[in-house]
DNA sequence: TTCTATCTCTACTCAATTAATAGACAAGGT
DNA sequence: ACCTTGTCTATTAATTGAGTAGAGATAGAA
């Protein structure tokens, strides 16, 4: 039941890209210094989101990524399907083939209840609302600072 | 985000021993037999719930596993903290000493809210609940025969 | 008492996945 | 041309998952 480190550095590296990139593209060198990850592995984390569409990169000097869409039309449920696959806690929800029981298995019916709300919850938290948090956030404990 | 064998046995194995413990324990054989579970695998997947206390074992001739307390005790949420560990979808959300940025870290929020939610709905689902499913499921299909 | 059924425990193995690292290559702006 | 930046393919080390093997302990029955 755990989120891989893909997933998670999925969602700082979106995160990282929407606060930066007013000034243009933010490039893969900038983000890795900020999150503390290789360029590298970072690389196999921002792919498979531009793949999807979150991200547009753009080569050679100036170049870099940018969101492809707005912030609040990323939720959580996007990045952590790109990134670690379709979420699903038991393969018999998703392909009842794969077992005869299926149609009459009871434990499939409560493993598809709890996916169905981790669906929801990651559904219902969008890129926008992390950027938000993250500007209220920033304020306060600038505020903290002048106090 | 995979729950493990650990953790789906589990449930089938508590759900196996309160549909046949009415005439006395219930063996691991039994259950293996009818699971289509090796009997060494189920052990590792049976221990813990008695450690927990969710079974009592007796040895010997005649011995085997019962409930140690009523169906409707024991939750989803407890067989999988005891089988898999803790339901954590990140390191930080239960051990914030991890990372020097836990207590202002938005990414960290999320994951939080995302654990809570798959927290209230285990918590929700009751053993009981599973075995009066799977006596209405039965019923149905033996009428569905009659017919 | 002895036999047998049953649970108990430790150790081992094999495969898959995760989390990276390395290095060559491609393309676009100045 | 040159430098910057993204693109791609391998490789690897560590961890976890899933299961097997076999000896040992204990309680009831004959």
């Amino acid at each position: 039941m755990k989120i891989s480190t893909k997933g998670r550095y999925g969602l700082r590296v979106l995160l990282d890209i929407a606060t930066h990139q007013e000034n243009g593209p933010v490039i893969l060198r900038d983000i890795a210094k900020r999150q503390r990850i290789s360029e590298k592995y970072l690389w196999q984390v921002i792919n498979p989101m531009k793949s999807a569409g979150f991200v547009n990169s753009s080569r050679g000097a100036k170049g870099g990524y940018m969101l492809a869409k707005g912030s609040s039309e990323i939720t959580l449920l996007d990045v952590i399907s790109v990134l670690e696959g379709p979420v699903c806690v038991v393969d018999c929800v998703d392909e009842p083939a794969t077992c005869d029981r299926s149609s009459v298995c009871v434990a499939r019916a409560v493993w598809s209840r709890v996916e169905d709300s981790i669906k929801a919850t990651m559904k219902g938290i969008t890129l926008k609302q992390l950027v938000e948090n993250e500007k209220t956030l920033e304020a306060s404990v600038s505020l903290s600072y002048v106090i």
